[in-house]
DNA sequence: CTCAAATATTTCAAGCTTGAAGCAAATGGC
DNA sequence: GCCATTTGCTTCAAGCTTGAAATATTTGAG
């Protein structure tokens, strides 16, 4: 299973070439799938469930800087998506003391009660579309994304 | 190594849970920088790369219903981003004699040729990226994922 | 043959996303 | 203390994305 027939530089590159395309359609497939059921059966929509998700597990709140990193997403975006939440009141945006340039987001209880809802759900998804994993499977895995990571954040210092 | 402290139902479904995360904070990372690296050396797009991408393995043409499956995407964004393709000169839709509902859509040569631009550097930066995981890491996931593949077909045909 | 169901695509509105530009506030070198 | 730089956020245009509805064509049951 750890045995390979060539491991010259060309059939490296390949192989992680073929890697990424399929950590792609992998993550797509999944992404995909979490989409439609939310929809289906919350009518509600995966990057909000995504950022109430976030705070959920701050109580304290984020900042909107902190929620984008989180999240991998731009900046602008979550200004957005962070307005509607508040127009709907599920979130609130809260003074820091000592900033005034930034503010910290949190849930209201409103927020905190529905995704409560959710979550619930969210994680049986989950558990049944990657039931086919065992505890083995999921380890290596883990492992091998961490160690991934901790190459991307090594190219982020001196990439082109 | 592969040894684990607990494999009760919850704590694999918090392994699920977490692998997940993980799995869909990876996969933003990569597809940042390459459309960070796509945008600054190429001034192009993600999305008209995949298509292209897509068609430049097809030299007979694919239908729109197979770029959609083969991306993960939905139809009605294909027939967009193919639309745009065409006015610039690098796609093209021709006729299938059997079935007037359908086209084949296939790059000109000035779509191949840019394409063929833009592919030897996206393949560099693919290897650049993962440069971190060797032979071993490479087996490892593509098996792991080819068989989180399998388990999401077959999903496919009975869930919810 | 006939027509309902399936297939292939397009159209469209609503919403997401990025990247760049802009503004306000905080920080640090001097 | 001063002001250039950095930090945090918002605004905006362009483009992407989805899901549903509309259109056109093909297929298949009877």
């Amino acid at each position: 299973m750890t045995v390979h027939p060539q491991t010259t530089r060309e059939s490296l590159s390949k192989e992680r070439l073929r890697l990424w395309l399929k950590l792609l359609k992998t993550s797509r497939s999944i992404e995909d799938e979490v989409r439609r059921r939310l929809r289906r059966h919350h009518d509600w929509t995966l990057p909000r469930f995504d950022v109430m998700s976030a705070l959920s597990r701050a109580p304290d709140g984020l900042k909107m800087g902190e929620i984008s990193r989180m999240l991998k997403v731009s900046g602008g975006n979550i200004t957005g998506i962070v307005d509607k939440l508040t127009e709907e009141g599920l979130a609130l945006r809260v003074a820091i003391p000592g900033d005034r340039r930034a503010q910290l987001v949190r849930l209201t209880d409103k927020g905190q009660e529905m995704f409560a809802r959710h979550s619930a759900d969210h994680e049986a998804w989950i558990d049944d579309i990657l039931g086919g994993l065992d505890a083995d499977d999921l380890g290596g895995m883990i492992a091998r994304l961490d160690r991934l990571t901790e190459t991307l954040l090594a190219e982020d210092k001196d990439a082109d």
